[in-house]
RNA sequence: GGCGGCAUAGCCAAGUGGCUAAGGCAACGGUUUGCAAAACCGUCAUCCCCGGUUCGAAUCCGGGUGCCGCCUCCA
């Protein structure tokens, strides 16, 4: 079976081949980190985390590679121009740190939350400001190749020397041009040309240059970052849907070194969801941090299977609604998991017969479920089997060596999903404030026994024995007021700080 | 103005020419349970509208209507 990708190059769905047969190399742009990371930013993050998850779970090695942008970027850029403050900048002053400080404690914050969501870290986060000394190689050699020029206090791309710009956005450069948001620039031999540096001995982050104390162009450093861990062309790009244009259309141009060679082969954008049914946007202030959302009392494992379970192209709308559907069906789940846990023992050779049939229904549940994350990642068909395969499971294991079959299906299609274990371990700890407002996160069984539940447990058994109902129901009354949750099973009862 | 996406049950959502239109949430009836919980069985859509192509369309084509995104900082 082939994995298949649709390619924003190309606006088509195409058999995914790495360079190198067996080995992924892919770079995801990452944050911005001037603020916390909304959930917007963590839906292009939980791409990346899905494609290295799914190429792994299908065999291959993956080489992910996620920046930092801890430079600022420009609060007004305009047409990948370099004007307007920087947002580094303007959130130091607010909060009356250097940039540095913000970028840092950002950055830390950003790795936080994405514990939260159990995305898979990537093998390297370079830093932008980390990489000053390669962008300022590749503007060179743009230089003098003829393919930059520096006019006024800026250097830029030449456009005019890429053919290929406008492939990506599938923007024709003439429109681009005949649109009015450009803004006449005398310095530029094409209104589209853009920033690779600027000399601005005044801006709060400048480094040394051939050109002057100044500061990098925004799209500079993927093409550096990229350049020096994956190489000159590798297999996976990702981003938001904004991305296209003009960062990635930009970051290819200044990639190309001169000849046609488009610096990844595959290019995968998230689309944007909306919050409520309306674009989510800083600028309208209706984004959700990861935070905001634990504050809510949601955990990480529904946060991420509502991101995980919409599929990247199409835009999920977000709301508490639906973010409560996703915890009953993470609910089922984490069920089936316990459920599988508590059957009656038996011996393997006894039950041999139900081990056949359970692992028979693996493995086409299997082959279906990968048939579904091969075609562009189709999610929502591969939970289907997922989901599927628990109802059948459920029929077919009685006794404990089925459900170990059953478990370990699970536990298997976990390695891509990421919600099951993690829903039920505590949160990790070192989290700080966050720590206190992470549920509902499961005990482990057998672990963190409260003293006295485990009287109280006895105490009603006592009473049920005795047929002394009204007294058994006010024991699981008082425990369930204290969060506690009981099920009274043929294995005997169990109970859950959270159901 | 240029480029692009979407419209499937109460909600979310897969399916892009042909088996009974996946799956989840919610709801309802039943089995089980001391009562619950969980589980199990059952019920719940003909696919925005109009026209066309075809033996046959949710799926292709044309025309509507509605919603959304990118083109400007934003994932």
């Amino acid at each position: 079976m082939a994995i298949s990708f649709y390619n924003t190059l190309g606006k088509t769905k195409e058999p995914f081949q790495a360079l190198v047969p067996g080995q992924v190399r892919m770079y995801n742009c990452g944050p911005t980190v001037y603020s916390y990371a909304h959930l917007g930013n963590f839906a292009s993050f939980i791409l990346p985390d899905l494609l290295r998850r799914y190429l792994e779970y299908s065999g291959l090695q993956v080489l992910q590679i996620m920046n930092i942008t801890d430079v600022g970027h420009l609060t007004d850029d305009d047409q990948a121009d370099a004007r307007g403050e920087d947002k580094l900048e303007k959130k130091a002053r607010e909060e009356k740190k250097n940039p540095w400080e913000i970028a840092r404690f950002y950055e830390d914050a950003f790795h936080e939350d994405r514990r939260i969501l159990n995305l898979t870290p990537a093998h390297h986060y370079p830093r932008a400001t980390e990489h000053i000394v390669e962008m300022i190689e590749i503007i060179q050699e743009l230089l003098s190749k003829g393919l930059a020029y520096e006019a006024g206090d800026q250097v830029y791309f030449e456009i005019d020397r890429f053919p290929k710009y406008g492939l990506l956005s599938g923007n024709p450069v003439e429109e681009l041009i005949a649109g009015k948001r450009i803004e006449e620039d005398p310095q530029k031999h094409n209104p589209l040309d853009f920033c690779l540096w600027k000399k601005d001995p005044w801006h709060i982050m400048q480094w040394d240059s051939p050109w002057g104390r100044g500061f990098p162009g925004w799209h500079i450093e993927c093409s550096a970052m990229s350049r020096k861990y994956l190489g000159r062309v590798f297999d996976l790009h990702t981003g938001g849907e904004d991305n296209i244009f003009p960062h990635h259309e930009c970051e290819i141009a200044q990639s190309s070194g001169g000849d046609d060679t488009i610096c990844s082969r595959y290019w995968l954008h998230r689309r944007h969801i909306l919050v409520d049914g309306k674009k989510m946007s800083k600028s309208l202030g209706n984004f959700y941090t990861i935070r905001d959302l634990i504050a809510k009392g949601f955990c990480g494992a529904e946060i991420r299977f509502g991101l995980l379970g919409a599929h990247y192209r199409s835009q999920y709308n977000f709301t508490f609604a639906g973010l409560g559907a996703i915890r009953e069906s993470l609910r089922r789940l984490r069920e089936f998991w316990r459920n599988m846990d508590g059957l009656p023992s038996s011996r393997e050779d006894e039950a041999k017969a139900e081990v056949q049939a359970l692992e028979a229904r693996a493995g086409a549940a299997d082959r279906e479920f990968r048939a579904a994350l091969d075609d562009d990642l189709n999610i929502s068909a591969g939970l289907a089997e997922v989901f599927n395969f628990v109802r059948d499971a459920y029929k077919l294991a009685k006794t404990s060596p089925g459900g170990r079959v059953a478990r370990e299906q699970l536990l298997s299609w976990d390695r891509v999903l990421g919600v099951v274990e993690h829903s039920l371990k505590p949160p990790p700890a070192g989290l700080g404030p966050l720590e206190a407002s992470g549920p509902p996160l499961a005990l482990a069984e057998g672990t963190l026994l409260e003293a006295g539940i485990e009287e109280w447990l006895k105490k009603r058994d006592q009473a049920r024995q005795a047929k002394n109902f009204k007294e058994a129901d006010r024991i699981r009354d008082l425990l369930k007021e204290k969060g506690i949750v009981i099920k009274d099973t043929p294995q005997g009862t169990k109970w859950f700080r959270n159901p």
